[in-house]
DNA sequence: CACTCTACCTGTGCGC
DNA sequence: TGCGCACAGGTAGAGT
């Protein structure tokens, strides 16, 4: 599943391949399922249509697609949220459409922009800004100051799991990267944010940093068996009944905020 | 405010 | 072998 990592990693894709997404002309929009647009599927394929992108950016698992005409004058921005199964290709042309690909781009110098998402939960829409968007999101993960953090951990009561993942709080965690930073911190998911000693809220903060750190410099999660490309290696996510790597206690693999939750009993105590 | 549930999807993997 | 079914997950929106 596509997490903050996941989605930084799809970006330096995009941004740093050779040629680039940036500075290309979108000669067509091709959406193959009318339910990956958010909003009127015809007023998407016009208003992109003849556009060049000449930008990329990310927010939390988000990511926005900067777009302008020849003037610079008319600007739009496409925002896309890959949620568990959505991919994003830059490919020749020739290779446009697969078995579930939802939309693709074609692009100039014989390139595609390309969208797959087995389960299509994936959106994309227009915005005229990502403010529209990531004014309702918390401080994106990977780049939240320690301060914020702590003073935003402190100033509500709940679960730290459910927190993490709460995109208004902090945006980009998942499901994967809420169980490693908890297992690092060595901080039981149930455990309440107000309650935490300061040392405590201070271990949550860089656990989560460290991981996020980590993950995007090894391009995301690496599963057991699940298509992740990255090499992250995964200390307690899908790992329940399995020895912890730390004290050879078997993971335990509860439901709390009804997902799916993986943690070490003895590295991580809730008393 | 904190929480719970449901809908949205479909590939996977289990039990029978 | 084949069938049916629960399950996985991110988010929005409604309900408790």
């Amino acid at each position: 599943m596509p997490e903050l990592p996941e989605v930084e990693s799809v970006l330096q894709c995009l941004t740093t391949s050779n040629p680039s997404l940036i500075g290309r002309l979108v000669r067509e929009v091709r959406i193959l399922r009318d339910s990956v647009v958010e909003g009127d599927v015809n007023t998407v394929v016009q208003t992109v249509t003849g556009l060049t992108c000449y930008a990329v950016c990310r927010h939390g698992k988000y990511l926005f697609f900067g777009f302008q005409g020849h003037s610079a004058s008319k600007r739009v921005w496409l925002a896309l949220h890959l949620r568990m199964t959505g991919r994003l290709f830059l490919v020749p042309e020739q290779e446009i459409e697969e078995r579930h690909t939802r939309f693709a781009l074609l692009l100039d110098q014989g390139l595609a922009l390309r969208f797959d998402d087995p389960r299509a939960f994936g959106r994309v829409w227009l915005v005229d800004d990502p403010s529209e968007v990531t004014s309702k999101l918390g401080p994106d993960a990977l780049l939240i100051r320690q301060n914020t953090f702590l003073d935003r951990l402190h100033g509500t009561r709940r679960q730290l799991k459910p927190l993490l993942l709460d995109q208004s709080f902090v945006a980009g965690v998942g499901n994967i990267y809420a169980d490693e930073t908890l297992f690092r911190a060595q901080l039981h998911p149930a455990r309440l944010s107000a309650d935490l000693s300061s040392p405590e809220a201070e271990r949550l903060y860089h656990a989560l940093h460290g991981v996020l750190v980590q993950a995007v410099a090894a391009k995301g999660a690496n599963i057991d068996g699940v298509f992740e490309a990255g090499s992250f290696p995964v200390a307690v996510y899908g790992r329940g009944g399995r020895p912890c790597i730390v004290c050879g206690t078997l993971i335990v693999k509860e439901r709390l905020g009804q997902r799916g939750t993986h943690f070490c009993p003895v590295c991580q105590p809730l008393g």
